[in-house]
DNA sequence: TCCATATGTCGAGACTACTCGACATATGGA
DNA sequence: TCCATATGTCGAGTAGTCTCGACATATGGA
């Protein structure tokens, strides 16, 4: 992930109807949705999900798959995580101590069990 | 860090200027650096960098804090945890198979090891 | 007060993004 | 081929962003 990259997949993201339709994907995992669904959900005409759909395409950030007459999408986990290893190894820059205790609140937030309920602290 | 705050913050940093200020003041924290200098380095006229640095204030990326005639402006460490948890914590979902593996790719970028020679120094 | 330095704010032009009607393309079935 | 469904592309209007000259504000020194 290079910083032009980065740019472009924090533009897609910087849009409020692109940024939920990334998250209602990766609920999705890995399924995905076909486009129609995905406008129909965000109440959004067609056209214009297909455009914002494109861009985030674009960025990587999800990608197309023909199945009959339905293209369906799916979240890029590839690109959650090469963005938030920019973000992060970035901000290292040489320094680990900087960056640590960025990764170390980020840790608590998958523990290695199920969680029963939805609680997330942080804060 | 709800929806809201971080479009902000990926909109901030969806701009090549702002997004080169930003690493650059990760560079030099905790000392960070003032606006006339900040302009200088990026070549950037000093109201077009003003503008730049108040929307990356506005999205709480940054902070400024006047001595004397100049106003220092720092990166906010947390903003960059928040952000890089938004990204990591929103995508599980209640799904930490889809998380982990995130977070794992994370670690190993500062490991709990000391800079040796490279000594961090702001130039 | 006056001046120099340092930074912020305003306004306008150029550029870009968002939206959506209209049309085009692609698939499946009869 | 013809039709219905599913999605993409084009064009235009509106709105927002980026940039920078001009001016305003804030600090420190004499």
């Amino acid at each position: 992930m290079d910083a032009d990259q980065a740019i472009l997949a924090f533009s897609a993201l910087a849009q409020p109807t692109r940024l939920e339709v990334f998250r209602l994907l990766m609920e999705h995992e890995p399924d995905g949705l076909p486009a129609g669904e995905i406008a129909r959900r965000m109440d959004v005409p067609h056209n214009t999900m297909s455009t914002h759909l494109a861009i985030l395409t674009r960025a990587g950030l999800i990608e197309a798959e023909r199945q009959s007459r339905s293209i369906v999408y799916r979240a890029q986990l590839e690109a959650v995580r090469g963005l938030a290893g920019f973000l992060v190894k970035d901000c290292c820059g040489g320094r680990p101590e900087l960056c640590a205790p960025l990764i170390a609140d980020l840790s608590p937030c998958c523990p290695p069990q199920k969680p029963s309920s939805k609680e997330v602290a942080h804060g």
